[in-house]
DNA sequence: GTGAAAGCGCTAACAC
DNA sequence: GTGTTAGCGCTTTCAC
């Protein structure tokens, strides 16, 4: 044990360096002050060339990389960072909203640091309250959780929150939203005038953005004097394909089939493609290759981007003190068809 | 200005809070020391009861949260976060990755701060650089210089960097990579012994991952006795997608294309399904619906959470004290067919 | 030009 | 049980 390590690069030492050197270690090593040092690293004026240069040589030498965890305590300084919590990373849906979030944030010198609630409150909660420990300077978050009081606190005490693809109840907090119901409504509505007669909605319950989008399609559907129809299943491409297999196969199958989100249509075009059945989808959000696809494919979309994009101007629009009452913004919705050509 | 910010929630201000309250200022608050106020709040004991108990309610009534990133400048202890630095956070196949690290993190009560290089080397400097000035704990990059002789540094100073899908040339970084050529060759192998006359590969050039890739369909077909034809594009589904509907009406089509990467496979399925031309695909990597697709598919995949899930697992290591060589993990590559039906 | 001392918010090591 | 002092790595203030 002890010089195993991998070869050292540092003109100092043959070994591994057993801690990140401090200003102090390059100002013994120059011979000067620590206040030099600091001088020299951030570039102030007021130090001799030859100085400098002799500072900037141990700072090489000794491999310095200036704390700024430490600088921004003494300063006062913010962290430079935002939190973004949401259902999962790994989803495209969430991943689209944080690269928008992060263009938005390196604009303006922040970086994010990212977590996945996996749709549990408890989690939601203890990673937002980490965050807060952590001192991001602000938060983003696609609430779970139904209850989020305990965010008020953290708003008052200077973390802006902003929620992303649903409100956050009581709390002040920002917001950006789609407009769940009438877009939904909307575009079952506009199945029903081309003919439809039997259309069944597939959502996975109690996700408050899904629920509305079931909400929007009774609506249309009992505005139409139809039966809602609604098959609830877990939020998983499979558990979506296994129940599109069935409701293709009732005797009185639908003609179109509406689904609330895209986890669940990658599962429905699965076993539409699959099974041939003559059945129109009516499909909430995009997914990659919609474009290409040989089915009858209608989409109603808000893009995650917009929003992760507005929620991040919201963010930091807080941080540069604007102190107006919370904020909501509807994002838009369009909606177009992909033909079978 | 003044009291128009959103409602207040603390017991003790109406307005907003200045600044977050310290532990001298529940001290204060609470008439003891500071010293206690860390007692309590950091459950150690030796506390009185009825003295804890106003501590407690001073802290709740100022709303006090401890100030994690003092506290681990006094103990020295790490960040517990680490670094993730890839080309896109929107591409689906960095978001399997960056899914799979924040488990493993997770696992380790950490935190990932991402971001996203833009395939820019002078970015993707500045970026890591600034993550160690942050004091991450360690690093996560899918690399994209080709010079990355600055971490060699970072490391003997302390931050372990393990490089993702690609290697980090003489850098003494662990890695995780796919076997590029021996996968690529073996799939284009396979389409040849098929029968396939002539395979045309599509790629865009200069990422070294899809280099070796196209390495591997040159051999293989050399090996067959034919000749190597790569059309060269930007990385990208659309210039793909109008390649592939170039390639197609050629005087003599390929019978095969092989596409070396996710985005570009989107781009020729797009080109596929809408020329109905009879031509098969060979892709490295999947994609979403690659499994109900009506084209003749054969995929060669990496599994990218695979590589982020090893790739953590390395860096753990190293923060747990690990000092052996530099490791290498090559990845497994699997590769299926869909046919017609 | 340069440096000594104090302090950001917290904890470690002692005292009382 | 509780408080005091020092100090993490840096910047600020002010003296020389």
């Amino acid at each position: 044990m002890g010089s195993t390590g991998h070869r050292g690069n540092l003109i100092t030492a043959g070994g591994r360096a057993a801690k990140r050197p401090t200003m102090l270690d390059v100002a013994r090593h120059a011979g000067v002050s620590l206040k030099t040092v600091s001088r020299v690293i951030n570039a102030e004026d007021g130090v001799a060339p030859a100085t400098a240069e002799r500072v900037r040589l141990a700072s090489r030498e000794l491999g310095f990389r200036r704390n700024d965890v430490a600088r921004d305590l003494r300063t006062g300084a913010s962290s430079a960072t935002v939190g973004f919590v949401m259902g999962d990373v790994g989803n495209p849906f969430y991943a689209a909203m944080h690269r928008a979030i992060e263009q938005v944030a390196d604009e303006r010198d922040h970086l994010v640091v990212t977590a996945s609630s996996e749709e549990d409150p408890t989690r939601e909660r203890e990673l937002l309250l980490e965050l807060c420990r952590r001192r991001v300077d602000g938060l983003l978050v696609v609430p779970t959780a139904a209850d989020h009081a305990y965010l008020s606190l953290e708003i008052d005490l200077g973390t802006p929150v902003v929620a992303l693809d649903r409100a956050l109840g009581a709390v002040g907090a920002d917001c950006v939203v789609p407009d769940n119901v009438n877009a939904a409504r909307a575009g079952v509505a506009g199945l029903i005038s081309a003919g439809h007669d039997r259309i069944v909605a597939l959502t996975s319950s109690d996700f408050a953005a899904l629920d509305e989008r079931v909400e929007g399609y009774r609506l249309a559907m009992l505005e139409a004097g139809r039966a809602p129809v609604v098959v609830d299943v877990e939020q998983d491409p499979r558990a979506a394909r296994a129940a599109t297999m069935d409701v293709v196969a009732w005797a009185q199958p639908p003609t179109a089939l509406f689904s609330v989100n895209n986890r669940l249509s990658v599962g429905v075009v699965g076993a539409l493609l699959r099974t041939q059945a003559d059945v129109e989808l009516l499909a909430f959000d995009t997914f990659e290759l919609a474009d290409v696809l040989p089915i009858e494919l209608h989409i109603i979309a808000h893009d995650p981007a917009e929003m992760g994009r507005i929620g991040a101007e919201f963010l930091f629009d807080r941080l540069d003190g604007f102190e107006g009452e919370p904020r909501k913004h509807v994002v838009s919705t369009r909606s177009w068809s992909y033909t079978r050509d």
